[in-house]
DNA sequence: TATGAATGAGTCTTCATTCAT
DNA sequence: GATGAATGAAGACTCATTCAT
């Protein structure tokens, strides 16, 4: 005689919550951002489908704080990344070295695609990778100066689409040469574009 | 007693195929490829519904016809953006300067990133990414060598990415500064990642 | 071994419209506007969901069908009865008693009463009430000036109205004596309002 | 540390009640009786969604209570515009001149409609309108006999639907002449329907 | 008692796809 | 081959209603 029907969830509004964000940021991780419904988004949770509409009454909102949570995530595994980077010495072989640790991650990768990928889609999302971008130009300031670091960023965006569109890691020793290249190029003051 | 009823459009099959093909494509470049639909493929196309699922029986078939229009697009400008290059010297500035032109040109970097997206989003359709990229690289190889190449591809597709998701072109004097960088440093044959 | 599966209907575009109106009319005649769905429509037409969206995409616009086969259906049952009290000499008497038996016929008053309600109910659906009350007006002007006319068009909605709220005929006493008083009386030219 | 989250309401359930209640009335009056939800009466009461449900278990019995409050509106109209009838002699000329006064009210006329068409459309309800009808009939039965009363009930339900359908007030003159007929004539007693 | 979370049902609408003509 | 009708499936969203807190 087990509780054969529970009929009725738990009353906890912010797991609830929690648990339909994740799940909505997985799906997009995993099948893209077309995937995204509803009801794909109940069944990743394990939730009715009223539960996921009553916490995103549309699926834009959902999107949203799915982007939100990947890119959380995101920001958690740059941190990581970034920290080994300072562990190891902050010169431009350590950079490179977890530059291709991080692009040898397929996951991650995955989730960093669908997230600029999705981000791209919408003008309204665009804010949320705007920051991305400038954290990661930000992580690479105690390193080198400014220009350098934005290109450093264009680096790692590039090898991380390469590395998605390509379904394994992008040359490490090409990485490798452009970091230290970056690394060692002193900006040219009188450069006129 | 004319024909009063020309409602069959005149015979062209290969004119009817090409006009679908460019409708989808400027579809997934203009509305990304969320909103890719036999409807509105017709309508954009200004052809009946029925010459779209005619020409193309499943949606996935025009989705993958319409990606590789958008790369043909994009090997076009390729193509224009190099010889460009050439025709300056084929040196880093003039490859820095051609790379910040193309950056400036918004609906070409819609094109690329809704192409990227696309592509992303879909194994399937991968290859076509891949073809790209290898373009791209092979283009690069008249002025530097193969790990060099790659670096300025993933430089020039991060730009790419970052450009569309800032909604303005990119730091030029950062990409000034990673192309000739990249330029300017002969890899390391002792280099062990 | 009958035809199991006629799986789908045979290809008629005119009569398919006209089993949905005529149903969608028949479920807001019978069950009110707020019923009004394709669903329903559907079931009371015998045809799938997908039958009433692709002839009616909006359910406003059905809503709209409707109701213009309704005022079709409304105009019909005046001409009828008109043409009666035509017969009858077009006198005050022929008028009140046609009246009535018009407010006897259970049916039609229901038709009336949704027509009227459901073209309250929504500004774009007036001009359609518009039109049927400028009929009324119309066709008692061969037994009567407009102000009359006027006048008998307002007691005959008036009584319609009654009647399908009372659930059965309003007085006919009391309509004989409106349509006659109405009929005798002469405008005063000298009124002021 | 004063009652930090007053989040429950004050009690005075009579006043909650009320609020919803008139709420209601609004929605119906102003939206009609298709958008009357519970979350749109919580909106418009400034309530919480709990707090219509908590009062009024079903949608059915708040759509009555809605109806009711109508009905006492209208029962409110009436008694102010017999009072001035009264005032004025009692005869036909102010008969008119109130009733036409009455059709100028734009929102008592959107009142009265939405009312007679929400009833109309449920047989539940109708008995509210028939009170709304005798009441209108022994309203003037002061001033005239039985069909009489009738009969200028018809008219000023007549009248007020039509002045909702045109969106403006039906032509007084018409009404003037149709009040001072209905006056004028004595009920024939042998008439025969 | 008051409230909002929970959830199933149902509504509008869009679509891919199939087929008769 | 060309076209639009036919139709099932699914998606976004709304709601009435129930119930835990």
């Amino acid at each position: 005689m087990e509780t054969q029907k529970p009929k009725r969830a738990k009353r906890d509004p912010e797991g609830r919550r929690r648990a339909i964000i994740e799940a909505a940021a997985e799906v997009i991780a995993r099948e893209g951002t077309r995937k995204l419904t509803h009801r794909r988004v109940a069944q990743q949770a394990g939730v009715p489908l009223g539960s996921t509409t009553h916490y995103f009454a549309t699926i834009d909102g959902l999107r949203r704080a799915a982007l939100e949570e990947l890119a959380r995530l995101i920001e958690q595994d740059y941190d990581a990344m970034f920290r080994t980077v300072d562990e190891n010495g902050g010169d431009a072989a350590a950079y490179a070295k977890e530059l291709n640790a991080y692009l040898a991650d397929a996951e991650q990768i995955g989730i960093d695609t669908a997230f600029y990928s999705t981000a791209a889609s919408d003008p309204a999302l665009r804010e949320l990778a705007r920051h991305s971008i400038a954290l990661a130009i930000r992580r690479s300031l105690p390193y080198v100066d400014e220009p350098r670091a934005k290109a450093l960023a264009m680096l790692m965006d590039g090898a991380m689409l390469e590395t998605c569109l390509l379904g394994e890691p992008v040359d490490p020793d090409a990485v490798n040469l452009a970091v230290k290249a970056i690394f060692a190029t002193k900006p040219d003051p009188g450069d006129i574009r």
